[in-house]
DNA sequence: CTGGTCCATGGCTATATTGCCATGCAACCA
DNA sequence: TGGTTGCATGGCAATATAGCCATGGACCAG
């Protein structure tokens, strides 16, 4: 792998790094096509507005959600369309895995 | 977030996590749709063996990968054929993030 | 059997991530 | 003006991740 593929690759990693969390993940669906403020996520979420802040934050930097700021309030959404494509695909490799180890788990009890 | 919905998340975390590193997104890309070894990985990584190997580790787990041995070579290969998505995912928020900063630069400029 | 190749794993250190608490700042209200 | 609300950030401790080296097991060639 070279400089250019490095580089390349590390801003991919960087979004993906980004989607690697559960509290993330719950975000991003619970927005899914609508604004959401900071205390809401944080009330469902269940966990500091501190971090569920800097949770958003690394949605932002990553440029997968938006910010508007109203008074004293941050609207987020998701600011890139393309997330169906990218849970879709977890969805299914979730499902090739259940296959795959109930056929092992076949397998191993034939054998 | 109630335990429920956190084990689902925490499901798909996982996954995603798998995905977040650059040396397993080059691998993942290089190994396309044909069965790859280990040593051909290492060498094209230029990252320890034992290091590669982790990785190898994390993708299987994580149920993107699948292993094949001959002898004393193990093949892997992109078991789930749903990374298309997920790339195509990256490639957008990348893109998009591109069009957002050269806005805010000509917002910049002009203000 | 001996040596060599291929791979997986344990051990270790360095770094990154995650959570909380505390604090700061800006906007709004009385 | 002083109090409150909504959010962002710094600091810290706990944990997770990534890389290397060393090792060990399985297989193959001689």
């Amino acid at each position: 792998m070279n400089n250019e593929q490095r580089i390349k690759y590390e801003a991919r990693a960087k979004i993906a790094k980004a989607l690697a969390h559960p509290a993330r993940l719950f975000m991003l669906d619970w927005m899914h096509d609508r604004e959401c403020s900071v205390s809401e996520l944080t009330a469902e979420l269940g966990l500091d507005q501190s971090t569920v802040s800097k949770h958003l934050a690394v949605l932002r930097e990553a440029g997968i959600v938006s910010v508007r700021k109203a008074g004293t309030t941050s609207f987020y959404r998701v600011s890139c369309g393309c997330l169906d494509g990218f849970f879709t695909c977890l969805e299914n490799v979730l499902k090739c895995d259940i296959t795959k180890r109930q056929q092992s788990l076949a397998e191993d009890s034939s054998s």
